[in-house]
DNA sequence: TGTTACTTTGCAATCATTACAAAGATGAAA
DNA sequence: TTTCATCTTTGTAATGATTGCAAAGTAACA
């Protein structure tokens, strides 16, 4: 993942504007890396910014992923969570504690059958079980 | 994926009560293979079965993936899909038409970085892109 | 200060999904 | 055939996530 010093500056140079609730938002999303739902986030923030609206999360998280950059993580089907890591890179969900970790995988060992002329934009690879720290 | 020759032998054996509905929703998603969503099976179904439930729909759905003969996929956060084949294969989702087209891979050749000691349940993946016939 | 452009907020609307209780169907026992 | 128990479906209301939109707030600058 890539090391950023200045999050306005990052944020300008992607061609938006570093106002407090979207450096704020950004900043939870790189430095945790948990992989946060809108509501997460909001509950995280409000006490930092109490006028933070959750329709301001939603607005700025759009605005994000259309820049390009932040990711939308979809594992399961009743919550979207966000990455600020937008490398290729695996995700693994616990069913027990459910905290989603990250893995490597390399994406040219995948040898895809029936998708010949397909353009391939993006590549999502997620598994599902049981984590080390919750086997027994 | 698994030939059925009677789908209501293949629910009971699944320890489902055949009912027309289930009969039909399974049916469908057997026979037409295309990945729909709850909203496009009832109003596929409707002009069948005029009195059909949407919420019979959604409890038949749920019923299935508990049984295991159906799988979800989660490729947009806003459409959750099922598929009757709930074998180990690939998703590729075309942004212009919005098919979602079947592939298969080889699970064995991803070699996961990250995971040692994690016990892995389910494997998913899946592709954004153009398909084959929306690239003029 | 006044103007303009952009951002945030709050609330209402929409859409997907779930909860729940009433009504309907099935099938075996009497 | 009637009765009874059980399972299934239906309709509606409730919930929860997300979006639309207009009003209020902010910042830069002439
Ligand atoms: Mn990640
Ligand atoms: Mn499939
Ligand atoms: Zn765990
Ligand atoms: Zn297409």
């Amino acid at each position: 993942m890539i090391e950023i010093k200045n999050i306005g500056e990052y944020l300008k140079v992607n061609k938006i504007m570093p106002s407090v609730q979207r450096v704020k938002i950004f900043e939870y999303l790189y430095t945790k890396r948990n992989h946060p739902t809108v509501e997460s986030i909001h509950k995280e923030l409000i006490d930092e910014i109490p006028t933070l609206s959750k329709t301001t999360v939603y607005n700025t998280l759009k605005q994000f992923v259309e820049k390009g950059i932040i990711q939308i993580i979809n594992i399961e089907d009743n919550e979207t969570r966000y990455d600020a890591d937008t490398s290729t890179h695996g995700h693994f969900k616990c069913i027990k504690c459910g905290i989603v970790y990250d893995f490597l995988f390399d994406n040219s060992d995948i040898k895809i059958n029936g998708l010949d002329n397909f353009d391939i934009h993006q590549t999502h690879l997620y598994i599902k079980g049981i984590c080390k720290n919750c086997k027994n």
